[in-house]
DNA sequence: TTTTAATATTGCAATATTACGATGTTAATT
DNA sequence: AATTAACATCGTAATATTGCAATATTAAAA
């Protein structure tokens, strides 16, 4: 049905899958790549260098954004977007925390 | 439009973000607990465990397979679903290194 | 060889996601 | 105050995903 039964999952679960699915799709995975190399980001040179739309940019930013990944900060018209390194290090403890206990095979 | 525009992005981009998408979902995330917490696994066990249905398990344990997470082998009637240690180390391994060299701070 | 058990596959319905044009909004510039 | 620049948001079309019932498929058991 195109909806998730998020209800029978626990919130580490849902938490954990909402992480990767806001990561898996390639704009947002070139996005914070080549924010991460630059000193300062505006949107615009994102649409340049990504090649999506404006406003099509904008949404993937607002879903780094949901997932605390993004710092926005207004600068004058522009719009500064910065990857907030403290919760890209906690998030990275978590995803390896999960990968650390959940690797026993079974065969 | 639903559609991802693949083109546009490197393949490292599109991998990665594909091995993002597909944990990026509670059941498979469930799943993958699950299997790691047995010793053997049998789809009818996760359907009882995780609370979906037969064939809403079966598809989610594809997706795993598909990017080489999980082993399935034959065992008499039922199927045995692993965990490929390997592969989810390697996963480890290419998420580490992404979070690595993607965490500069610009503002 | 019929039955049964354990999956896989197919075919849908419902909802989500992706993408973009058009249109707001906001703040510097003129 | 009007204009411009840089986004954000809205509305919508196209496609993807999720989930399940129904129906294969496959191999042991009877």
């Amino acid at each position: 049905m195109g909806i998730t039964k998020s209800q029978i999952f626990t919130e580490q679960q849902n938490d954990l899958a909402q992480f990767f699915k806001v990561l898996g799709h390639p704009a947002r995975v070139a996005i914070l790549q080549y924010i991460s190399n630059q000193n300062a980001c505006i949107c615009n040179d994102l649409v340049e260098e990504i090649g999506l739309a404006q406003a099509t940019i904008s949404q993937h930013l607002k879903e780094l954004k949901s997932i605390g990944l993004l710092n926005g900060e207004v600068e004058g018209k522009s719009m500064c977007y910065c990857i907030n390194v403290e919760r890209w290090t906690d998030l990275q403890n978590r995803l390896n925390t999960f990968f650390n206990t959940t690797k026993s095979n079974c065969c």
